[in-house]
DNA sequence: TCTGGGGTCCTAGGACCC
DNA sequence: TCTGGGGTCCTAGGACCC
């Protein structure tokens, strides 16, 4: 069996770099943006993270270094940042066909194939490319296994004299290849959480290299089959395959926290019609029936001296589908279960569960469903989707979404939608 | 006042069946 | 005195990922 080679392709502060692009004036100054509500940081430069700020920290904790650094932060733009992961990842796959689109800003590469000279100059080759196709700048790792690809990736970030490229294949050299892996701690492991990093270092489990060498029956007994394969991987074992075609997901979920508290069954009412529109849409998007929807509302988990409550409830569809209409009925049903007067809800959202290809719906012996109706519920949907996918996402949308948005997210720091929006296209001046 | 959103996989334990 | 055991399915919760 010949050795895999695998690469893994990360784009570097993804969402600061997306805004970097089309904001000269962001270069080698601290930037951040925000989550919905412009509530914690999920993305920072290196400048914003020398400043010691944590992923995920909630902006208000730091809300004065901010102003005393000049952080100039953005409100999440995922329509942006979408669109620029299309670009990075037809450029990715140009160079390496055979490519798993493993998040918005990461891929992986079988190069097992390609019959390289030096795999290592090629991933130089691959990064210059999406560089300067896209203004995206990216770091690749390289490795027999992908969670070794993960972790040189952490090194080609770490190492600067390695230009942002580290390929484990160059250390064929077991002591070697120990020193660096040394250099990963555990908890940057791929698949080792906070809470197994606390677990591992308290048995002096420290880096990558630590938890290669630890005990297999501990390994597996305390970090189940998934740490088993990690440890595995992590020695050169291949047991996660590239995934080219990545089969549709199995749920999909729209949820959102409010920008001020909803108190009333109307104004949840209202949130909910949204959220499951926009289920309706995923669901359209990629041919799936849903059986079941679930529907939760919560107060602010935060605020220990407001009132709590949480609940959730499953709403089984009369028949697997996708049609918003029915989809929106149940789910407000589903709601006006669970909803109790008297709190402040925070956040509510829609799964859709149990989804099916669409093609393969059953429909009922004893009802049967006229072909005529079948063809007119898709028929809409079409129309409708067309619509708001030519004009603007929701020009069209149901008088149970209301009109007044009164949940709508804070953004206050939002850029344009520069490559999606023809009225927020960047533009030139010419002196 | 202010703390994101969208996913996957695994396990333990209960319900149920024979 | 003295109450089985094994298999399967389902779900909630917990871990992880980005």
């Amino acid at each position: 069996m010949t050795k895999k080679i695998y690469a893994l392709v990360d784009c570097n502060n993804f969402y600061v770099s997306c805004e970097r692009v089309f904001n000269g004036n962001l270069e080698n100054k601290p930037v951040a943006v925000l989550s919905n509500n412009d509530g914690c940081f999920i993305a920072r430069s290196n400048e914003v993270k020398a400043l010691g700020i944590p992923m995920g920290a909630p902006l208000y904790q730091w809300q004065d270094l901010v102003d005393k650094e000049g952080i100039i932060v953005f409100s999440a733009n995922f329509p942006l940042y979408g669109d620029m992961s299309h670009r990075v990842m037809k450029t990715l796959e140009e160079m390496c066909p055979d490519l798993e689109i493993y998040s918005i800003d990461e891929a992986f590469l079988d190069l097992t194939n390609m019959h390289l000279s030096s795999v290592t100059d090629y991933c130089r080759l691959i990064k210059e490319t999406v560089e300067r196709w896209t203004g995206i700048p990216v770091s690749v790792g390289v490795g027999p296994t992908k969670t070794l690809a993960k972790a040189a990736s952490k090194l080609a970030k770490k190492i600067k004299s390695n230009n942002g490229v580290f390929n484990f294949l160059d250390y064929p050299d077991t002591k070697e290849n120990d020193e660096y892996l040394s250099k990963v701690e555990v908890g940057d492991v791929w698949g080792i959480g906070r809470k197994y990093t606390k677990l591992l270092n308290r048995y002096n489990i420290i880096n990558a290299c630590d938890l290669k060498n630890a005990d297999p029956v501990f390994i597996k007994q305390r970090l189940t089959v998934t740490g088993e394969r990690t440890q595995m991987e992590l020695s050169g074992i291949a047991c996660i395959p590239v995934n080219r075609n990545p089969h549709p997901k199995k749920a999909i979920a729209v949820t959102r926290s409010f920008g001020k508290y909803q108190k009333t069954l109307q104004e949840l009412s209202e949130s909910v019609a949204y959220f499951t529109r926009k289920i309706g849409e995923k669901l359209r998007a990629q041919e799936s029936a849903a059986n079941y929807l679930q529907v939760f509302i919560l107060t602010n988990l935060h605020r220990k001296d407001h009132p709590q409550y949480h609940n959730s409830v499953i709403v089984k569809l009369a028949k697997p589908s996708d049609y918003s209409p029915l989809l929106i009925a149940a789910a407000l049903q589903g709601l006006k279960n669970i909803f109790r007067t008297g709190f402040s809800y925070k956040k509510a959202g829609v799964l859709a569960l149990a989804l099916q290809p669409k093609d393969l719906i059953q429909y009922s012996f004893l009802e049967p469903t006229p072909e005529t109706q079948k063809n007119a519920e898709a028929k809409l949907m079409k129309t409708v989707d067309g619509i708001n996918r030519r004009v603007g996402a929701d020009v069209l949308k149901y008088a149970a979404e209301g009109v007044t948005r009164g949940w709508w997210m804070n953004q206050t720091h939002k850029s344009k939608r520069y490559t999606t929006k023809w009225a927020e296209i960047l533009q030139a001046k010419l002196t």
